[in-house]
RNA sequence: GGAGAGUUGGCAGAGUGGUCGAUUGCGGCGGUCUUGAAAACCGUUGAUCCGAAAGGAUCCGGGGGUUCGAAUCCCUCAUUCUCCGCCA
């Protein structure tokens, strides 16, 4: 979320900035001011009455030592007036601020200035694309046929065992996810991340603090029995590491990688592009999480980016890289880079990561600050990306490299196959 | 799953109803001394909110309660350790 000071000095600037991700946030941030100076002033009402029945508390305390006990009881009788008062206050005061923190929640990251305007996914910039398509042939098969041709991908046994969008994978394509993984985690090792392996669950402290509570609950697997949501992404329980935290400016920048499953439910997205495995409800992402001073982060988010450029020039595959607009940016995100591949079969751009730096919007949630050189406490900024996300890069490797022996594999990943077709 | 014991500042560890936001030690920071460093000595050292400041309020695992007053008493949840049971 915003910080209270930012929107109480720049609310015209706030309201200007929300424009360009097609929120209208007036009405929201004059309402906020105004809980925000509720909130101030019924404070300091309480304060002052809290003070004077402290310093009455104190006295009696004396007064007992003395013996003089008709004394005390006076002020005991005070006392209790100013506790009556300070009783009927708490809950104003605590309304006044739960309000004011649902309100401040409903407000959108500002985008950095360099964000497009735009309404969808068609007014995204496209600020770099590279690699050469293939030359298939028109027999060319999209990857759900080559997975079942080659027996690496079932489907229909993931329909019996669990259900729709949760496949299994087997011999080559089991030992080619594995590849991919180990690759990934090794490249972000190479390049100064530390791994991680986190809990697949995390408890709703947690939700929050990443910020997929309380709006996008409803994608989210929740075990109510333990009160547990499985992760959407590795990026919840990695940037929760940090969650109340104030680390030393020296620590910094944070750079930690982690290998996970992903448990998405998706639900209102079926019917559209879905088919094999465009869209599935368990995958397995690598990603990378930074969390950085706020005069390096943009820094920061460019070295991510070409992080994950470097990835998919060695998998030998086409990408594009999007500049998000404003109309389709993330609630959280101050600027996203997407990277999508080219599936020569299917004929589609595959978005296969997200690069986002959300500046302090998440850390001023979860409360991550550091300690600057002169010992004053601040919000830090946060980033992540995948780097990257399987199942659309399984998609793409299978479809452009069909070839009469089999799927060929790139260069940089003979080392972790050890075999160099599938077939 | 059952029984018992804990949870205090960066860490260790006092504090069982009254001036305790908290003794002390270590660590950190600043200084004296030194060519420099170490040692020694002196000082300093938590967070949040309100306030221009002075100052005030809140926080001793989380939440609630008793009391004029709670780190200290009660309830509840979480968590750690020990023992028993079960188990990869």
């Amino acid at each position: 979320m915003l910080q209270l000071q930012t929107i109480r000095e720049n609310r015209d600037f706030v309201i200007e900035r929300l424009k360009v991700k097609n929120f209208n946030a007036a009405s929201l941030v004059d309402e906020i001011i105004a809980l925000d100076n509720k909130r101030r002033s019924t404070q300091k009402e309480l304060d002052d009455i809290l003070a004077q029945s402290n310093i009455i508390a104190k006295e009696i305390g004396i007064l007992f030592k003395q013996g003089k006990l008709d004394d005390a009881n006076t002020a005991k009788e005070e006392s209790g007036k100013l506790k009556a008062s300070a009783k009927a206050l708490e809950p104003v005061l605590n309304e006044t601020i739960e309000t004011l923190n649902n309100r401040l929640v409903e407000l959108p990251n500002l985008p950095h200035s360099s964000v497009p305007h735009g309404k969808s996914a068609e007014d995204n910039e496209i600020i770099h694309e590279e690699g050469v398509f293939p030359a298939l042939s028109p027999e060319a098969l999209p990857h759900w046929e080559l997975a079942s041709k080659y027996q690496i991908i079932d489907f229909e046994l993931g329909n019996k065992v669990t259900g729709a969008g949760f496949p299994f994978y087997r011999g080559q394509g089991a030992r080619l996810q594995r590849a991919l993984i180990n690759f990934f985690l090794d490249q972000a090792i190479e390049s100064g991340y530390l791994e991680y392996q986190p809990p697949l669950l995390v408890n709703s402290a947690s939700g929050y603090g990443t910020g997929q509570l309380p709006d996008k609950e409803g994608q989210m697997y929740f075990a109510p029995e333990d009160n547990l949501y499985l992760i959407p992404t590795a990026e919840v329980p990695i940037t929760n590491i940090y969650r109340d935290v104030i680390l030393k400016e020296a620590e910094l920048p944070v750079q930690n990688v982690a290998y996970s499953n992903c448990f998405r439910r998706e639900a209102g997205s079926y019917g559209k592009d879905v088919r094999g495995l465009n869209r599935l409800h368990q995958f397995d992402k690598v990603e990378i999480v930074q969390i950085q001073h706020p005069d390096r982060s943009y820094q920061s988010l460019e070295e991510m980016k070409n992080h994950v450029a470097s990835l998919l020039r060695k998998l030998e595959l086409p990408f594009r890289i999007l500049r998000l607009c404003g109309g389709d940016m993330s609630f959280t995100s101050a600027l996203t880079y997407d990277f999508e591949v080219y599936s020569a079969a299917q004929k589609m751009w595959l978005e296969v990561s997200s690069v986002s730096n959300f500046e302090d919007f998440q850390a001023n949630r979860m409360k991550l600050r550091f300690k600057d050189k002169e010992g004053k406490t601040r919000l830090a900024h946060t980033l992540n990306g995948s780097a990257l996300a399987l199942p659309r890069i399984v998609a793409a490797l299978l479809e452009n490299n069909q070839t009469d022996q089999g799927i060929k594999i790139p260069e940089a990943l003979l080392p972790y196959t050890r075999f160099n077709y599938i077939g």
